[in-house]
Parts: C-alpha cells; structure tokens; sequence
DNA sequence: CCAAAAGTGTTACCGTTACACCCATGG
DNA sequence: CCATGGGTGTAACGGTAACACTTTTGG
C-alpha cells in the first residue's frame, strides 16, 4: 500500500470498527437469514453477514442502517444492537472490532439487491449455514440464542409476520424459533387474552381445510399497556 | 501535540475505542455504584466510570477486567458486557466510541486502590449520583435496568452478597434493586424451593431479635439443573 | 362423506398471593 | 414481658397444561 493512502495519524493505535447485521427472516415455516457473498478478499466467495467499515460520522445503529440499505436494499425495519465481538484473531487483516446488530424483515420487505464488493444476496435456512466467513458462524449463534429469548417476553415476532397474519402463522413461528412444540389451543387463548391482535373480518384460504381469520398486532394499544405495568409474555 | 508523537497512520479514519465499566455494589440495604474522580482533562475533577483506551493486543473484555485491577483493585469478579454506545458526541476529544461493561462485587471486595489519571476512588448511593462525566448519567440508566431485568431470571443477585448470606440480607437485596416489596414468606418458599441453596448451620446475631441462618448459593447443581432445563426465576 | 386444519370448551393441577400465626432473641 | 424481626402454615385464586370436541373447507 502507498505510503500517501495512509492519511489518518494518531499518537496510539487504534483497531478498525465494523457494523455486521444478522438478518433474519421467516418464511414456509423456516428461520431464515441474509447472506452476502464476498467478492473481495478475505474470505472471497464465502458468505457473510452485510456490515462492512464505520464511518467517521455515523453512529453505529446510523450505519446498521445504512449497510442494511446498501447491500440488502432493507429499510425501516426491527433493529438492535446484539453484542460488540472484539477476539484479536477474528479478522485476518488485522485487529478489527465487530459492533453485530441483528434485524428482523417481513416477508414482504425482501427487495434484494447486491452493492459494492458483494457477488450476491440471498436467503439461507438458519440450521442450514455453514462456513461463514470471520467468526459470524459464532455471531449467528449469539444472535439466535438472543432472538429465541426475546422472543418469549417481547412482541418482536410479529416483525418477522406480514402485516396481517392468523394465528396459526404466528403459532408456527414460535413453534419453529423455540424448537419446541406448543399446544394450539392454550397459544391461541394466550395470545388473544391479551388484547393485542386487530380483528381484520377477512381471511385466508387454505387448501383443503378451513380458512383462518386474519389479525394485525396492535402497536399503540401495546404501547399504552406497556406504560402502565403490563408485560407481554409467551 | 509533536508530529514525532503521531506514530499510526492509517488509509482510513478509525474511530478511539474506550471500555467503561459500572461497577454494582450492595450494602446497607442500598445499591450503589464505584466511580472514580478524573485527574486529567477532560471532565477534570469530575466522577466517571473506571475504564479507558483498548489496547491493540486485547479483548474489550480483557480491557475491562485490565480496567478494574488497574483503577479499582478488583479481581476474579462478576462482569458482562452492557452495549457498545457510539453517539457522536459523546467525547468532546472527538469520535470516540465506547464498549461498556457491569460488574457486581460482593462487600469483601471492596479493596480500593486510586491509579493512574485518577485522583480518587469511591462508592456512592446509586440513585444519589449526579452529573457524571461524559455520557456515564445515560450509561448509568441503561446498566440499572439490565440489573433489574437480569436478576429475575438469572442468579447473579448473589455475586452482591458475602459468600455466605441470610434470608432476609437476599430478600432485602430484590426489594431494592427491583423497587418494589415482596412478600416475605413467599419469597422464602420460591428460593428455597428451587434447592439452590446451602445451609451452613451458622447463624447471623441480630440485635433486638431472632438470628437468622446463612446460606450459600450452590453454583455447581445450578449448572447441572441449567444443562436440564431448569430456569431460575424470582 | 372424509381428511385436514381452524377454532372452542372442559377439567385437573400447580404455583402464586395474601395473609395469619408462631418462634427466638435481647432489653 | 414486650418489641423486633425470623420462620412457618394455609386457604383462595388464577393461570397453565392436557385433552377432547366442534366447525369449516375442498376434494
């Protein structure tokens, strides 16, 4: 590298900073995340989470954001910061910070398009990743212990739902992300006890069965709740 | 500053990286916090947070465990990370972000020790502190209520008590730090239901009353039960 | 009419809640 | 013997778990 590219001087060293998002995704009743393939070295043609290099003025959800929009093409969506992986060997080229955030995207929201550096997007079944480039198959593990927690006490599974949805689509998700099985009828009678779901008259065809009445969640009534003491709970 | 001191250059700006840690205590029924007073600028004279820059060979907990040796004497402690805060203006030196870590000290760790840039160290009541340097105030809010939501369902409660503890000294300690009262004998029925603790059939003297008996938390069937299933929960 | 899936109802059980009561200790 | 705080017992209540049953739909 040219000695002139080497702009930036300072009195102590100082590691590089990265955003990496885990994004997940639900879909024919599988845990799905978004995979980017590399097209620059290290890990050239591995996959990897969309994240790259912090900038100087952005915070680092401001550039969760921004890598979310640049290599995934994803806006508005859940995001939360998941935890700051700092292992000295995690990067090749050197030390390098990993601030992870994961997002959750509704199906709808799957307008995928590939940026700078990437070959291609794509969605992968989560027990079915493996190989990730840098420590990321450490960070999805991290990321799914998290979301099967937050799960449970937070209503950020409706994030990963269409808008409207029936209450079979939601048992399944939490079926499929709990990996365990929980019965119909108490999942239905929790869920609308608690007042949270927009009856919406309409509904969905099945098949050869019959056809399951669609709700929508109720964020302002949740928020309102939440303030007085209550807790969503699973 | 002398060009002669600028000895790092980079193609790219690259952001400092500090870890701060919140240092949780517990006695006389309050909770309080280790902060240290700052000896340089900025913030001079100031109380802050025991932390400072990562060194290049490393981990941000390495970091932390280095920072609470070094600027508190403290050793072989409970400590988890908290949340990586990078608003831009966090630091009036600069683009600084900061990877902030919680500990939780039992009373008998309580050595102080006063370091480097630090003119002095010391405890304070939790819901007393006031004006702390940089963003600390925010951090302080976001530590307190990860203790209040962690304690419920994980056993950490017992890092803030001596190794041996009473009924009441651990019952006294979930009223505090959750800000709400909770029955007495209920509370009994729960922990010693769960067969976590170790009776030593010593005994605490009381002044005006009845001695109560000490118990131990048995971290090794803890771990046993966990690896089946069983989830503590108050 | 049958299979498949949606939706409802019933009951036993268990943990929590809200108390009341007894016990030990020191003054 | 009394105040203080430790320790125990109990009955009502409410939510959960397990399961059976009914309804709708398409073939």
């Amino acid at each position: 590298m040219a000695i002139s590219e080497n702009k930036y001087t300072y009195a102590y060293p100082r590691p590089a900073i990265t955003v990496d998002c885990v994004i997940f995704g639900f879909e024919n009743n599988q845990l799905k995340i978004l995979l980017t393939q590399r097209a620059i070295q290290p890990f050239l043609g591995m996959w990897a989470f969309p994240g790259g290099f912090i900038q100087e003025d952005e915070t680092a959800d401001a550039c969760a954001r921004r890598k979310l929009s640049e290599e995934a093409g994803l806006k508005d969506i859940f995001l939360e910061q998941l935890y700051t992986f700092s292992d000295l060997d995690r990067d090749p080229r050197g030390r390098i910070i990993s601030i992870a955030y994961y997002a959750l995207v509704r199906p709808t929201a799957y307008i995928l398009a590939a940026g700078l550096d990437i070959d291609a997007v794509q969605w992968f079944d989560v027990d079915e990743v493996r190989d990730l480039a840098f420590d990321h198959q450490h960070i999805l593990t991290v990321a799914i212990e998290r979301l099967k927690g937050k799960i449970r006490y937070q209503p950020i599974g409706f994030e990963l739902l269409p808008e409207q949805f029936t209450l079979p689509d939601l048992h399944k998700l939490y079926e499929t992300i709990l990996q365990r099985s929980i019965d119909r009828g108490n999942f239905r009678k929790k869920i609308l006890g608690m007042g949270l779901l927009i009856d919406h008259s309409s509904k969905q065809k099945n098949r050869h069965a019959r056809a399951a009445k669609m709700y929508s969640f109720d964020k302002v009534k949740y928020q309102k709740l939440k303030e007085t003491g209550f807790y969503f709970e699973v």
